[in-house]
DNA sequence: GTCTATACCTCGATAGAC
DNA sequence: GTCTATCGAGGTATAGAC
C-alpha cells in the first residue's frame, strides 16, 4: 500500500542538545493546544506558527513538515506519561497498577489539553495512513502488555483470583479510561473522571479480587 | 460566539416522501462509508459524489451543503439504533437494559462502518463548532437518561442494590461501550466486543446486583 | 436533476533574500 | 534563523446551460 504524500511520520534528526531551542519548545506547546481542540488534520501549521510567534516558514525551519511536528508532540506526551507512571523504577504490579491509573487520570485532569489531544488524535489515527497510526498501535500494545502482566503477577501473589479473565479486564479497563476521557472532553468538567474510575475499580476488586481477610 | 461559515447544521427542508429519491439514499450510504474511515472534516463531498455516481454539483442538488449531508447520516443512524433498542415498545429497564446493549453491540459488530462512524464523528464533534456537536451532546444525554432510569427501576424492583452509585455506573458503562469501539476500530476484528462487554456486565451484577436466590 | 465551468479560499511546502 | 513570495493542489459552493 502506498501512502499519500506527507502522510508518513518523518523522524526528525536527533537533535544535539544545543541550547537556544526555545522556539522549538514553544511550537510544540502551541501544537499541543491546537491539536487537542481541532485535531491534527484540521489545524494548520500556519496557526501553530502564529501562536508560536513565527511565520509559517519560520516554523518549518524547526520541523521538516507537519507530521514531524506531530511526532515531537507525541514523543513528549509518551515520555511524560511513562515517567509519571513508572518513574525510574519498575512498573507497578497487581492492583497497585490499576491504582496508578487513577493517579495518572487525576494528574491529567489538571491538563485538559492532554486529554483532548489523546481523544482527537487516537480517533484520527484509526486511519492506517494517519501519521500517528503506528504510535497509537504501540501505545495500546504497551498498556495491554503492562496491565496483562500486572494481573498475572497479582494472580501469583494471590490478590487476584486465578480465573479472572485477564484479557477482558485489560481491554475493559482501557476502554473505561478512553471512554471517560471522551465524555470529559465532550462536556468539560461535567464529572470527575477519578470518582467514576474509582467505582469501576471497586467493582473489579469486588469481582476478581480475593476476599480480604 | 460566531461560527465559521458552513459550520452550522443546516436542517434540510422536510422532504415530502416523493419516490425516486434513490440518489439521495445512495449518497447517504456513500457518506457513511467515507465518514466512518476518514471522518467528516477530511472527506470531501466530491468523493462522496463519485461513490454515488454523481458529479459534485449533482450531489449538492440533493443536499444544500456538506453539513446537511452529515445531518442526514446522523438522523438515520439515530433512527435505526433507537428502533433496534426500543422497537415500538417501552425502553427496557433494570439489568435487561444492560443486556440490550450487548445485543446492540452484537448487531453493530456486523456493520463496521457504523462503529467507525461513531468513533470518528464523536471525537471530531468534541469541538463546539462542529456540525455534529449538538447531536453528540443529545446522544449522550439520552443514553444517560435511559440507563439512569433503568437503574432506578432495578432498585425499586429489588434486583439492584439501593446503594449502587447510579451515575458512575451509567458513565462507566457508556465509557466501556465507546472505548471498546475505539479499540475495535483501531485494530479491526482484534477481539470480540461482545465477549469483553459481557465480562464487564458480569462484574456489574456481581458488585451491585442483589444476591441470587 | 444533472452537468461543466468557475470563483474563491485555505493549505503544505519550497525558493531565495536578508 | 527568520522572513516574503509564490507555486500547486485540493476544497466548498454557486452560476448557468442542457
Amino acid at each position: 500500500m502506498s501512502y499519500p504524500p506527507g502522510y508518513r511520520i518523518e523522524r526528525e534528526r536527533s537533535r544535539v542538545g544545543k541550547a537556544g531551542d526555545a522556539a522549538r519548545a514553544k511550537a510544540i506547546q502551541a501544537a499541543i493546544e491546537l491539536f487537542s481542540t481541532s485535531g491534527y488534520n484540521k489545524t494548520s501549521i500556519a496557526e501553530v506558527a502564529i501562536r508560536t510567534g513565527l511565520s509559517q516558514s519560520g516554523l518549518l525551519h524547526h520541523f521538516p513538515n507537519k507530521s514531524a511536528l506531530l511526532s515531537a508532540v507525541l514523543e513528549q506526551r509518551e515520555k511524560e506519561d511513562t515517567e509519571f507512571l513508572f518513574g525510574d523504577g519498575d512498573a507497578p504490579m497487581g492492583w497497585v497498577a490499576f491504582d496508578s491509573l487513577v493517579a495518572l487520570v487525576a494528574r491529567n485532569s489538571t491538563r485538559p489539553e492532554w486529554i483532548g489531544l489523546f481523544v482527537r488524535i487516537s480517533a484520527e489515527a484509526t486511519e492506517p495512513a494517519h501519521p500517528a497510526h503506528e504510535w497509537m498501535l504501540n501505545h495500546y500494545l504497551s498498556i495491554r502488555s503492562w496491565l496483562g502482566q500486572a494481573i498475572e503477577h497479582g494472580q501469583k501473589t494471590g490478590e487476584i483470583l486465578p480465573d479472572a479473565p485477564s484479557e477482558a479486564i485489560v481491554r475493559n479497563t482501557i476502554a473505561v479510561l478512553d471512554g471517560l476521557q471522551q465524555q470529559w472532553v465532550a462536556e468539560p468538567h461535567s464529572m470527575s473522571m477519578v470518582a467514576e474510575l474509582r467505582v469501576y475499580l471497586h467493582g473489579l476488586r469486588a469481582t476478581w479480587g480475593t476476599p480480604q481477610r
